[in-house]
DNA sequence: TGTGCCTACTCAACCGGTTCAGTCAACATC
DNA sequence: GATGTTGACTGAACCGGTTGAGTAGGCACA
């Protein structure tokens, strides 16, 4: 089947190639009877702009690229990211820009694909997620001027763009509920240690902690459901246990609440449990788990918003997305 | 920063274009020698073809595409998108293909995106998920004539090729094996019913329940853990509960066992539970649950490589995966 | 009437690859 | 020595848009 062409419009319509691509684009150049013969042609044989054509010419790939760099087991069960994804999603599509999507391996693979992806010219500008301490994909997208959302931040960032969130003042804020309800002895299940939003964590739970007068101890894990387990299990067999443990992402958080119940622990009466990432899955476990949430696929909306506006060559700065808000459930109360 | 094109390349060789288009691509036409050199200059300035100038004039976009049907929320919790991408990933990213991933919100808007993708000539192929009966998407992708592997089937999808795995006969056994236990009142919650995979498991389920002489009713849901929960709910209720119950996903089958712990019901001692996918999910519960579970990357990496060689022009029929196979844990037993 | 200026176009180059039809030298064959 | 044949390469057309330069016709104004 044959794809019909501006040319084929301008051969029906009795003008030039160029006069159909003025007129298609809204730009000057063409009488507005033209316009309108040549947009009810291009209607009516059901025209679609050759991406590659327009591609070469134009210089732009009407394409934003977004490489995942998480073991296929993760990224399956952690709604994050598809989540985020449907906020991009819904924002390129009204702006019909194509979301093109890698899973790659690691942070140096990564920039393999940005480098190929620029060379290539297949995409106009990437999202960066999962920023690291002085992350080295940074400065190579700032060399290769590729735009770029930072999806994270606001620090060692570089010049690129960023969105980000306070996560210090929600942990700061949750901390204070779990003492305000009596707990003295407050754990948590920190995610991946070398992300900077684990270090900005991690640095927040110990400040507040101190400032409070409690013990808030940080355990390293790495999201996954197992390691989420077996930390729960090394803090819950301690002599002298946590009675509130606030687990990283929603993941290990069930998995902790599955392993207080098979150790034969009442959540919440002998543990409370609060989960960062209120996805779906928090109101399904029995008790339900009080999370830490905030509205991920307008995060991804907004980072899209962001990246369009840098291709357009706008100066983007940080960007700070609403504060996550605590959501009580059944799975915190105060200590026995 | 200029990025490298092969007239770059020809130049510093000394050659014409076209010989470092040949040399470049393994085709006949320069000498050993002269390949060498070019490849070796190529390498050395970081030259990648613009991908936009390939396929305007190899008329192949070196893209396939993803339609997604499902609201953000149930896109993000249920596993089986995220594992199938990665696999479909890992195959294509070795061929050097890009992923384009669209989130659509109906059927006819999934159908005006092929139309336009395949207008703008963006990608070679795409995947066709959620098949549907007398789905119609099925006739506007052969008419289009644009390659496409359905993910399911094997019947309905017309002249497409697709890969399917045999739920009837993953589903009989399963339901041998809550019988074999000692089951005889047994439910199921279903998917969507408009689905045609949802379909084959619901005839399967009564045809089998019949054989064996059991009850097997069939409720319908839509994979979420709300619904899942509101269906259990009413089953457990009933005079007549069912000691056993068939989720159709893993977020189905939480909710469930939530919902039996909620109600004062032992599991697996009141209540078997059974989920149809077995993510790392079905793990983290107490009890953790017995599933049926099949390789979803491998089934992507399969699907793909059926996409490419359909793009290729062969001629692609019908792939059967491996049937799911039951992991039991602690969520099924005899009945009381 | 000539000049200037606008509008509404046309024409052709260009983007960066691929590919087909030639060209030309070297070598083989009779 | 004339005649293929082959290998290695060049030159130009082409894919389907965009865009800047050029132009014809109409109108205003002096």
């Amino acid at each position: 089947m044959k794809r019909p062409t501006i040319a084929d419009i301008a051969r029906r319509a009795g003008v030039s190639k160029g006069a159909v691509s003025y007129a298609l684009n809204g730009q000057p150049g063409v009488s507005e009877a033209t316009r309108q013969r040549i947009l009810a042609i291009a209607q009516e044989i059901g025209f679609n702009p050759n991406s590659a054509a327009r591609a070469l010419s134009g210089s732009t790939a009407n394409a934003v690229g977004l490489a995942l760099c998480r073991p296929a087991r993760i990224l399956g069960i952690e709604p994050f990211f598809m989540e985020l994804i449907s906020g991009v999603e819904a924002e390129l599509s009204a702006r019909s820009y194509a979301l093109t999507l890698q899973v790659v391996a690691d942070p140096e693979a990564e920039i393999a694909v940005y480098k190929q992806w620029w060379g290539e010219r297949r995409v106009d500008g990437v999202f960066v997620c999962d920023l690291r301490i002085d992350d080295s994909r940074v400065p190579v997208l700032e060399e290769l001027q590729l735009p770029a959302v930072v999806i994270g931040g606001p620090e060692h960032t570089g010049e690129l763009a960023c969105i980000w969130a306070d996560d210090a003042a929600a942990l700061g804020e949750t901390l204070e509920y779990l003492v305000a309800l009596g707990h003295r002895r407050i754990a948590r299940v920190g995610g991946l240690p070398e992300l900077l939003h684990t270090e900005i964590r991690s640095r927040a739970f110990a400040e507040v902690g101190q400032r409070l007068g409690v013990e808030a101890v940080t355990v390293s894990s790495d999201y996954t459901g197992e390691e989420g387990a077996r930390a729960t299990r090394r803090l819950l067999s301690s002599a002298h246990r946590p009675t509130a443990i606030l687990y990283d992402n929603d993941v290990m958080a069930i998995a902790g609440l599955s392993v207080a119940q098979e150790m034969g622990l009442a959540v919440p009466g002998d543990l409370s449990i609060v989960a960062w990432d209120d996805s779906a899955l928090c109101q399904l476990t029995h008790p339900p788990l009080t999370a830490l949430g905030r509205d991920i696929p307008a995060y991804g909306a907004h980072a899209a918003r962001q990246l369009l506006a840098a291709i357009e060559g706008k100066k983007i700065g940080a960007y700070q997305h609403e504060t996550a808000h605590l959501t009580p459930r059944g799975s915190t109360a105060p200590p026995r």
